[in-house]
RNA sequence: GGAGAGAUGGCAGAGUGGUCGAUUGCGGCGGUCUUGAAAACCGUUGAGGGUCACACCUCCGGGGGUUCGAAUCCCUCUCUCUCCGCCA
């Protein structure tokens, strides 16, 4: 969320820039502009009462221990009335601060300068291309056919075990999934990530922590009994690992990768976007996520776009980067690129990857921060990206590599299929 | 699931009503000594609010209460650990 530092320092650039979201802030901000107002003179109140309470308290203490009952009797009622005004004072901050907080968790992070203006994903800018599209015959198969012909896929088993969006890999179908996790997990490592194995479900704090509460509550699985959260990404459990931290500048930058099943209830999807693999409930996906000082994080976030860049490259996929426009951004990043790859057999192109920097925005609502060589706390940046989403990866290779011999697997992960060829 | 114990500063660990924001040790930082390092010794070292800077205020798992005064007493919630049971 945004600090009130932020917004005190500059609320009418918070306004405009808000505005390239989409959204109106001018009156969140302004009440936040008087509650702190308000907040700083009922803490300057209670603050002057519960000093003169502590001295006579201490009077008291003292008059007491000299023996003096009679004196530390009379001191002792003249407290009764300073004590109600300090409730008064004490409970009316309390609202107060909720009410900035509440305000403040509603406020969208706001869009970095290099974001485009824009409402939907149509005006999202197509910033750099490579690969090579294929060329398939006329009587290509979409990858839900290949999956039924090679029978590597099963998504009726799925509907039958647990339902739709949990389909069943089978035999090397399954081994493809486990080749790319590994694969991802092997490249990361090489470029420096620490790899976690993070829990799957989290706790609120952690849902919190991250940003899927409160607003993003329908997204996420949940046990009641517990609870407890199923994680929609390895982003929330490996960034609230940094939950109430303060690093140091010799931890910093930490750059951390992970493999997780992701879990999301996708409430109202529905059509031709969530056929097949395009759209599941439940799927693979390896997270890198860095920590870095505020000075770093658009260098790292380069990084991490050409770490992402490359696996595309290496996997043989024909791919483009869309630097998404302010309406199409997610409520908490600051600037975001997504990797598309293209599916040819469905003729789209697929979201892959989504690499984005939060700025302070995690942090903040975190409380993650580092101490810097002046000794002063600062929040950190955090920044994660997908490197990569398993689903319509495999979505894409079984679409573009078909061949009449069967699906050519990419050269980088014969070495963890141990075939190079489903048929 | 049953029984018990506990939650204090980066860590360990004191503190059971009155200068306790908190003894002490370790760790960290600065210094003395040393060619350098180690050891030893000296000093320093929590976070947040507030202020130009001080002052001052808040925080000892969360919330509530008792009291002039709470880390310390009471209620409640959450979490952790140990033993037993079950179990990959």
């Amino acid at each position: 969320m945004l600090t009130i530092q932020q917004i005190k320092e500059n609320p009418g650039y918070i306004v405009d820039r808000l505005k390239v979201k989409g959204f109106d802030g001018k009156e969140k901000i302004d009440a936040i502009l008087a509650l702190d107002e308000r907040r700083r003179a009922l803490q300057l109140s209670a603050d002057t009462i519960a000093a003169s309470l502590n001295k006579q308290a201490a009077e008291i203490g003292k008059l007491m221990k000299a023996g003096e009952r009679e004196a530390a009797e009379a001191a002792k009622a003249e407290v009764a009335k300073a004590k109600e005004d300090m409730k008064k004072y004490a409970s009316e901050l309390d609202a107060v601060e909720k009410e900035i907080l509440e305000i403040r968790l509603s406020i969208p992070n706001i869009p970095c300068e290099a974001v485009p203006e824009g409402k939907t994903a149509e005006d999202n800018v197509v910033e750099k291309s490579g690969g090579v599209m294929p060329e398939l015959p006329a009587d290509a198969l979409p990858h839900w056919e290949l999956a039924k012909k090679y029978n590597i896929i099963d998504f009726d088993l799925g509907v039958k075990i647990t339902g739709a969006g949990f389909p069943v890999y089978i035999g090397k179908g399954a081994r493809l999934q486990r080749a790319l996790i590994q694969f991802f997990l092997d490249s990361a490592n090489e470029a420096g990530y620490t790899e976690v194995q993070p829990p799957y479900v989290v706790n609120e704090a952690s849902g919190y922590g991250t940003g899927q509460l409160p607003d993003k509550e329908g997204q996420m699985y949940y046990v009641p009994l517990d609870n407890l959260y199923l994680i929609p990404t390895a982003e929330v459990p490996v960034t609230n690992i940094y939950r109430d931290v303060i690093l140091n500048d010799a931890q910093l930058p930490i750059k951390n990768c992970a493999y997780s099943a992701c879990w999301r209830r996708e409430a109202g999807s529905y059509g031709k976007d969530v056929r097949g693999l395009n759209r599941l409930h439940q799927f693979d996906k390896v997270e890198i996520v860095r920590i870095e000082k505020p000075e770093n994080s658009y260098a790292a976030l380069e990084e991490m776009k050409d770490h992402v860049q490359s696996l595309l490259e290496r996997l043989g996929l024909p791919w483009h980067i869309l630097r998404l426009c302010g309406g199409d951004m997610s409520f908490t990043s600051a600037i975001t690129f997504d990797f598309e790859v293209y599916s040819a057999a469905q003729q789209r192109w697929l979201e892959v990857s989504s690499v984005s920097n939060f700025e302070t925005y995690q942090a903040a609502r975190l409380k993650c921060r580092y101490r810097g060589d002046d000794k002063k706390t600062r929040l950190c940046h955090t920044l994660n990206g997908s490197a990569l989403a398993l689903p319509r990866i495999v979505a894409a290779i079984l679409e573009n590599n078909q061949t009449p011999e069967g699906i050519v697997v990419p050269e980088c992960l014969r070495k963890y299929t141990g075939f190079d060829i489903i048929d």
